[in-house]
DNA sequence: GACTACATGTAAGACGTTACATGATTTA
DNA sequence: TAAATCATGTAACGTCTTACATGTAGTC
């Protein structure tokens, strides 16, 4: 069928529009509020990549001015819809990555202040509680779009938590 | 003193060569086999940041041939060493991104067959777990660098442990 | 003699952020 | 009326991966 090859960020913007999110602008609200721990992206991919998912037949972009304000709403076409599913069913090795300067300093820690190493491990945990404590606040969120998005909001409380945790111990070590 | 900003990959160079890592090659294999988790690079960032770490003066490199094979060992300048010590005491906000595909494909799950929504955190479920024995066959790296190796390597394990489990439990909500 | 490891590099292209630019609508 | 939110977009720049290109030294 469609063996069009999705962009990263075209994997999230399939998504999106297929949960009902139909302007960049709404795409990239949803991003940062439920998918900021583990994805993000930024307005200047999201609108070049609507026109060319567009111009490639996967969305279709219709005029929806609210009074003045120009407006675009997008929705799947069917050979959209068909990449997002191929998409979401191909067993093709899955795009991790991690890049965490925290744990580079930590890496090269030898001969520093331990002063400065616990202020270090403190300020790299409290992001990861800030991170937890923001998610829990959120609440629930995309309701009424099956059990994905929940179980991935409890996996950011989760793993900020573990991440915490990991990192307290981390420091009550240096003072031993 | 240096004012100098680091660029990324500019970071862990200064970082391994400090350690006693002194050619792009030596580097690359160290990153690889121990902090490829949590960053990676490649000879087509490694070569050219080395060239111009040189022109800023942060390192200085001497052609060191072993037979008739090319070969240029780095060590670090003053300035270099300034500015390793700058970048790792600075109070910056510390870069940490995640990108998880495999939490994408559970955001948008809605309406997948079950079955294949079961393979799919199996695999990512698979994939923390040879993470985690890569890392526990390993054993300590890096030996007379300080505790941050070891203690990289731990959290390493622990986190992939960790997150093997979190998608184990995933599955099995699946199932019940 | 073949394979693996050591060793260095470039070029093209993909991907991404940031800063800039513009303007309407709604809320305080 | 000021500020926040809604809404769209571009240009420049930074970063990174992949593929290509080349050759030596050591091991099986």
């Amino acid at each position: 069928m469609s063996d069009v090859t999705l962009a990263p960020t075209a994997r999230v913007i399939l998504g999106m529009v297929r949960m009902g999110k139909r302007t960049g602008y709404e795409i990239k609200q949803l991003v940062d509020v439920s998918a900021r721990f583990f994805w993000t992206t930024s307005y200047g991919q999201i609108y070049p990549e609507l026109k060319r998912l567009e111009k490639q037949g996967l969305v279709r972009g219709e005029a929806d001015p609210t009074g003045g304000r120009s407006r675009t709403v997008y929705s799947l076409t069917r050979a959209g819809d068909a990449a997002l599913d191929a998409w979401l069913s191909s067993p093709d090795e899955l795009v991790w990555e991690m890049r965490d300067e925290g744990l580079l300093k930590l890496f090269f820690s030898e001969g520093r202040d331990p002063a400065e190493l616990r202020d270090h491990l403190r300020s790299v945990r409290e992001r990861s509680e800030a991170v937890a404590a923001r998610l829990r606040e959120l609440g629930p969120v995309a309701e009424g779009a099956g059990p994905g998005p929940p179980m991935v909001r409890e996996f950011g409380i989760a793993l900020n938590e573990w991440l915490a945790g990991w990192w307290k111990r981390a420091e009550e070590s240096i003072d031993a």
